[in-house]
DNA sequence: GTCTATATACCGATAGAC
DNA sequence: GTCTATCGGTATATAGAC
């Protein structure tokens, strides 16, 4: 009886095998990672992974398509269905979130790859990543011919974006180092507020008061510009 | 005649060192930086590495220190002297921009931390992060009292402008690839707007229009917070 | 201070028995 | 399909000659 394992115990080898192997490359990178390790987590023998995957190399890029390849999807119908410039930028903004959310290996892939310039992308995740960038370009011009937003780079929108949403997705080892230092918003070390929802109301409106919160009017369509925030204060001396 | 070296072609032996390693580090991350490489990059045999620094982890602590200890105190600066709350938020923007468009080694060695947790970081790094995510509290929280900021996580908004500033200095390789892949803004390869004008921008305001843009407002010279930045529109006597 | 040579350990990948 | 054993290559770190 060469097999120990119970087939009937869980998923299909492969589907183990790169699960573990997302854990591991989040945590160490590509070249941190040890293929032993992603064995031993998946419980299965190094042999066995080399049988049902292949080299180091393909596992990588079978890990990256494996978060990517439905996220895009979603992104793009999210995008699809908003009625309006801002309900767009708004509804990407909340979907490449979303994805950023749905593991907490996917902000940390995405990390290392923009640290290394994308050297370890295979090229069908980097036709993706493409699609997106365009889509978020284009959601930026349409908005810009019909005065909803204002002037800026479509490219610098993109990469801000996906820069702050893995961040704010990444940071939870951070944020218990920092909370030992000094730095702690709620009692609870989680964020006081949804990530997603920050996301939007500082790609739509920025920081500074003085215009309505953007998510109590998501469909507001894209008439003129909005009546002129009044400056609330007496801060200016 | 053992020294095979010229000792005045250059700085000392411990700086270039530190800059070689700066080098790998950034690009192939702590685990993927053969010390070898390093050693090579300086110029010098590495049994000298060896003899000048000690081992890996400690010219891992040495290079972080080397690009962060001095932009600490111009981050710091920066805020202390601008007279309102948005002016120290604009203030503590393009410093950390600044920072990270300072070298680029700096950005990408931030995003493998980001992705690894800190897993590497020294204590001594993990001190002065922790004062700039408090600095950005204190503005935050003093402008939200003062009216001039709606609500927002202060931690959240840390790390997201830490994500995005990183992101978008460490992205020259990623925007060549997707340029080939039809995103191209402009012309050349460059962004068409100043990364930290687009930060500030995006930070105080939002990418939706209906308010004054406040970069026409700021003073030309990078990290000028002479005048009063943003409130300043007609509305507002 | 400088360099060569090497100890020691580990990793990716495969061969081959079962 | 599964596992053990191992090859070949390479890494960190140090010993020791000069």
């Amino acid at each position: 009886m060469p097999k120990k394992r119970d087939p009937d115990e869980g998923p299909a080898a492969r589907e183990r095998i790169v699960e573990a192997a997302a854990e591991v490359f989040a945590e160490k990178g590509f070249g941190g990672a040890r293929v032993d390790e992603i064995a031993r987590r998946a419980g299965i023998n190094k042999a066995m992974l080399y049988y049902h995957l292949g080299d180091k190399r393909v596992l990588y890029e079978a890990v990256l398509l494996h978060f990517l390849s439905g996220a895009w999807q979603e992104i793009e119908e999210a995008v699809r269905v908003s009625p309006s410039s801002e309900g767009r930028l708004q509804a990407l903004v909340k979907a490449v979130s979303a994805m950023a959310a749905s593991s907490p290996h996917c902000p940390k892939l995405m990390l290392r790859e923009l640290a290394t310039g994308g050297a370890d992308l295979p090229e069908p995740v980097l036709r993706g990543m493409a699609r997106i960038a365009l889509l978020t370009k284009g959601v930026l011009e349409e908005g810009r011919r019909r005065g909803s937003f204002r002037k800026a780079d479509p490219l610098m929108v993109h990469l801000a974006l996906v820069g702050a949403v893995m961040a704010l997705n990444a940071s939870a080892p951070i944020r218990q180092k920092l909370k030992a230092r000094g730095i702690q918003v709620v009692p609870g070390m989680d964020f006081s507020q949804d990530v997603g929802e920050f996301l939007v109301g500082l790609f739509l409106t920025g920081l500074v008061s003085g215009r309505g919160d953007p998510l109590r009017k998501t469909t507001r369509a894209s008439g003129g510009p909005k009546r002129r925030p009044v400056s609330t204060r007496g801060a200016v001396p």
